[in-house]
RNA sequence: GCAGGGGUGGCAGAGCAUGGUCAAAUGCGCAGGGUUUAGGACCCUGUCCCUUAGGGGUUCGGGGGUUCAAAUCCCUCUCCCUGCACCA
């Protein structure tokens, strides 16, 4: 029974020594290769939880691996505080926010510490940042904690890193200024991310286009702008819709006199119009009229119609019943009533209309401009009438109808004659081109919209707003973007299917806003209004990480750090006394800060979620492209898939966030870290599932209690030892690779699974242990488990009486002669003629046999096989007749063609195996004989080996002797 | 809509690039046996269906094709997951 390990003891006694012997601070080592891995710096607004963890430990298994190869490794680890979630989190603490606060105490936070937060957000990052570290420090991650920093002004250093981060982006172009359009708050007067939702979560911003129908008002021309996200239907416009009972302004726009909804005013002003509302409009004195469809010049009615919504767009909506199913039952709907009065007038909507309207009204017809495959004249109708809509009420069934007539006629869709110099061209084709030319005719405009409702958290109804002179990072720039894509094929990206999604990124990337104007963050240096954005000033900072250490031990300052200085140390762009120009730091320093970079530079790996590979790790390789030298460009991205738990997506409703010091507090460091990294591999989630631990527990203890108890014996070696040597080369080359393409799923079998399996299959089958080999098989598995669990290594590397540390030895190197495939193919014979006895003792009901004999395949079975082979490595495939023409040949043979032919049937899978792979050389007779003693411990019982041509008759009455092939000996059990 | 990924045995998850010892690694679960004071752990065996001698049958989302041979290649259908930005 092996002794119950306390990994938790063990875990803070390694921790502690590697801490105190400073392996993990890396300084330059000339001479020695360094390799430079990150894991991209949390945000600190709480702790770190399991899926955090997973790519961080997968960076620290790298970094340790990489240690043990040999390299000098810079693992270091900052954080952020640029954005805005830790202001609002403040801003709710003080609001007393029950879900905030308890969000915070389940990661064990005391309402002492809440009050602390409550004085700002430099608390709460401080205190958050001081968590990470400790956690990280728990879950002995490698880190060189003397280069962490923190992001934002605090850190006022990074802040001057940044200012000249983007001085030199807009110095080469790559800072533009233009418009915007965001999902807006109008209340908080700022715009609402995804997260500050309260509805409307993945919701964005869509332009409709304004067709101006006008009509003589006043003595003035009123326009009825009539948004739409299909202009090109203007060719089949009928009448014009308003709603009968909301309220209606008339408003200036832009000089022209305008009917708006009430929402719309203000929409239109936050989108860069000159807007001036006038006042009231009482619809009464349109409904009936006629206004002028702007591109055909014919007269339309305006029309009451209930589905129209005054907070959609401007509140006016251009009806096209042939191709749009609201527009078509609205029609419908008002005809059929006409119909069924005889009366002078009639109330439709409300609104009183006289007999000549009414005529008019049953005179409308639907037009047809867009014929589509699949649809009459008039896809409108058709979809009606497929899914039987009966009235405009039905609005989750028109909407369907709406958006399968759009998508048809987008695509496929034609436009008719009716629609001028377009006819002929499909609607996908000349949309843009159709908009931009009735913008150019002035007959129309724009409007943004969302594409459905949102609502902030503070219960306001937001709109599109247009930010003027937004800050962008330009993107779209396509030398810049040949730069990345260039660089990119000369990266390595683990796992490979990632590169695809990098290069489509590259491509898809447009100008990206760059700056805000709330929260925390360094401001953008010429335009002190504006904060640089979160991603946007995480794109370089690895570069920071080669200053920082220096930094933090002189306490350099800002004023230290001119734009000069930077230019000096990543770039070389002047000599020492121009650099140090406007700066006090010492020309020493200066020297060090420059040398450090040059050493470390550029970032070999970077280890992050998939989540980021759309945004962060592509902007990553865009600023790298921008800044610094081609050399110094990053050379490695490692992407991982997402967390689980226990086969459930993580959320706060479910309550399945573990913090990551819960884990630690139930399964030790060691245990938490093999079963989060070996959960998952490539792009796939892992999933973290509390019942695979076992295994590994297991596996832990066998390790340990076959170091404290050794096992006692010789030094012979044999055919045992040479299988054992075999075996763990075998996972030594196998793990050593998996590890290097960051697949430690695949390596943690390796290492935990198959090499114990070795071991304990040799203590099993060895009749007596070579102790020297032993000692080395068990110095090699426990170097292969350290990157994975480094603790348990450490303290089993200890056991083994090593003075050094397992984390810094080196990793075992394999032995590609000591592979021996003709062994593990013996093996694997005799493991087979074991399983097949099993099988038979099974099928013929004997418990326990008194006798097991096997017969070899005679000699002619053997050349059979080989001659199949050849012939199907000539021909391509299984080749029965030429076989057995060439046994005809053979006098011996030709006694027996009955037994030849039907052993001939059999070799069909075996040839077809035979073709691809080498067939072993192994004399059988000779293993079985040489092996008789294995196989009789294992089955239990003696074992008589016979060649099946020698066999006397009164040993194989039942004449099994004929059955046996190569490698697959006959067997006769009693 | 655009882009990317995926559907394998009771479960998780390999294998599919280079078609053939693939009824399909490994782990979990389950069953039987051994060991053990007992439990746990450990070891052996089995775990799609049929079969009293190692045999046969049907499987890798559905359908079709290529091939002597397909989980693996091609076509098609279907279902699922993820991202689409100013947000960390």
């Amino acid at each position: 029974m092996p002794d119950s390990i306390d990994f938790k003891s063990i875990e803070r006694k390694w921790q502690e020594k590697w801490s105190e012997a400073r392996c993990f601070q890396s300084n330059i080592q000339k001479g020695k290769q360094k390799f430079f891995i990150t894991f991209p710096y949390p945000y600190v607004n709480g702790a770190p939880h399991v899926g955090h963890s997973y790519s961080c430990f997968r960076a620290d298994v790298y970094a340790r691996f990489k240690r043990m190869q040999g390299f000098n490794v810079l693992f270091p680890q900052g954080f952020h505080a640029t954005g805005e979630p830790i202001l609002g989190a403040v801003e709710r603490l003080r609001k007393g926010d029950e879900k905030q606060i308890k969000s915070f105490k389940d990661y064990g936070v005391t309402d002492a510490q809440l009050e602390e937060f409550k004085k700002g957000p430099e608390q709460v990052a401080r205190y958050w940042m001081q968590r990470w570290r400790d956690d990280l420090t728990l879950s002995g991650i490698s880190i060189d904690w003397r280069r962490s920093f923190i992001t934002t002004d605090l850190t006022p250093t990074y802040s001057r890193f940044i200012a000249w981060q983007y001085r030199s982006l807009k110095k080469k172009g790559y800072i533009v200024q233009g418009t915007h359009p965001v999902v807006y708050c109008p209340h908080d007067d700022s715009p609402t991310g995804d997260h500050d939702r309260l509805v409307g979560e993945g919701e964005s911003p869509i332009e409709y286009t304004i067709l101006k129908f006008s009509m003589p008002f006043e003595n003035e021309s009123l326009i009825l702008p009539a948004a739409t996200l299909r202009p090109e239907t203007i060719y089949g416009v009928t009448n014009i819709w308003l709603h009968p009972k909301t309220p209606y302004v008339r408003a200036k726009v832009d000089g022209e006199l305008w009917l708006l909804s009430e929402p719309a005013v203000r929409k239109l002003s936050d989108q860069g119009k000159k807007v001036k509302r006038i006042g009231p409009l009482d619809l009464s004195t349109l409904f009936g009229k006629t206004c002028i469809n702007p591109v055909t010049n014919e007269d339309v009615l305006i029309l009451p119609a209930s589905f129209v919504s005054s907070e959609n767009a401007t509140g006016v909506v251009m009806s096209v019943p042939g191709h749009a199913p609201f527009d078509y039952v609205a029609l419908r709907d008002l005809k059929r009533k006409i119909e069924k009065s005889t009366t002078n007038s009639l109330a439709l909507e409300g609104i009183e209309f006289p007999r000549t309207i009414l005529k008019q009204i049953l005179e409308i017809h639907p037009l047809g401009l867009i014929s589509v495959k699949g649809y009459g004249e008039f896809p409108a109708k058709d979809a009606v009438e497929k899914l039987k809509i009966y009235s405009q009420d039905e609005r989750i069934k028109l909407d369907k109808a709406t958006s399968e007539v759009y998508k048809h006629e987008f695509h496929q869709g034609q436009l008719s004659k009716r629609c001028g110099k377009y006819a002929g061209l499909t609607v996908s084709s000349c949309k843009e081109e159709l908009v931009a030319d009735f913008k150019g005719r002035q007959l129309a405009s724009n409007i943004w919209e969302i594409t459905d409702e949102v609502i902030c958290r503070c219960t306001t109804k937001c709109h599109v707003k247009i930010l003027e002179n937004q800050w962008f990072l330009k993107f779209s720039d396509a030398d810049w973007k040949q730069q990345v894509h260039s660089h990119l094929k000369h990266m390595r990206i683990f796992p490979e299917d990632a590169r695809i999604q990098f290069t489509n990124t590259i491509d898809w990337l447009q100008n990206k806003a760059c700056a805000r104007k709330s929260g925390l963050g360094t401001k953008l240096p010429w335009d002190n209004q504006w904060i640089v954005e979160t991603l946007s000033d995480s794109t370089i900072y690895m570069a920071y990480y080669t200053l920082s250490r220096i930094v933090n031990e002189h306490h350099l300052t800002a004023e230290h750090f001119t734009d000069e200085v930077f230019d000096h140390i990543f770039l070389a762009k002047n000599t020492p006394q121009e650099a140090l120009k406007n700066s006090t730091l010492s020309p020493k320093l200066l020297e060090e800060l420059r040398k450090e970079f040059e050493y470390f530079y550029p970032v070999d790996v970077r280890s992050s979620g998939k989540d980021l590979l759309q945004n962060h790790l592509t902007f990553f390789l865009f600023h790298h492209a921008a800044l610094f030298d081609s050399r110094h460009w990053p050379q490695g991205i490692a992407v991982n898939g997402y967390v689980t738990v226990e086969g459930e997506k993580m959320s706060k409703s479910k309550g399945n966030f573990i913090p990551l010091r819960n884990l630690l507090n139930e399964y030790g460091t060691d245990l938490t870290r093999i079963n989060m990294v070996a959960a998952g591999e490539g792009l796939d989630d892992a999933d973290w599932k509390t019942e695979t631990i076992a295994p590994f527990r297991r596996l832990l203890e066998f390790l340990y209690s076959t170091i404290q108890h050794p096992p006692t014996g010789g030094d012979g070696y044999g055919r045992e030892e040479e299988l054992l040597e075999s075996r763990l080369n075998r996972c030594k080359r196998d793990s050593m690779e998996a590890y290097d393409r960051f697949e430690f799923r695949t390596a943690s079998q390796c290492v935990f699974f198959e090499s114990c399996h070795a071991l304990r299959a040799y203590l099993r089958l060895s009749s007596k242990v070579n102790v020297g080999l032993m000692r080395r098989s068990l110095e090699d598995i426990v170097r292969m488990i350290a990157p994975l669990t480094p603790h348990m290594a450490e303290e089993l590397w200890s056991m083994l009486q090593h003075e050094d540390f397992a984390a810094c030895a080196s990793y075992p190197s394999f032995n590609n002669e000591k592979i021996r495939e003709d062994l593990e193919q013996e093996e694997k014979v005799l493991t087979d003629v074991a399983s097949d006895v099993a099988r038979i003792l099974k099928l013929a009901k004997v418990k326990k046999p008194r006798l097991v004999r096997l017969f070899t395949a005679p000699p002619w079975k053997r050349r059979l096989l080989q001659t199949a082979i050849n012939r199907a490595k000539e021909t391509g495939y299984f080749d029965y007749a030429s076989v057995l023409a060439v046994a005809l040949k053979d006098e011996e043979l030709k006694q027996r063609v009955p037994e030849v032919q039907a052993y001939i049937k059999t070799l069909a899978k075996a040839v077809n195996y035979y073709k691809t792979n080498p067939l072993p050389e192994l004399d059988e007779s000779q293993l079985l004989a040489q092996q008789k003693d294995v196989l009789e411990r294992l089955l239990s019982c003696p074992v008589e080996v016979w060649a099946a041509e020698n066999v006397p008759a009164d040993k194989d009455k039942d004449g099994k002797a004929r059955r046996a092939s190569p490698f697959k000996p006959a067997i006769y059990v009693e």
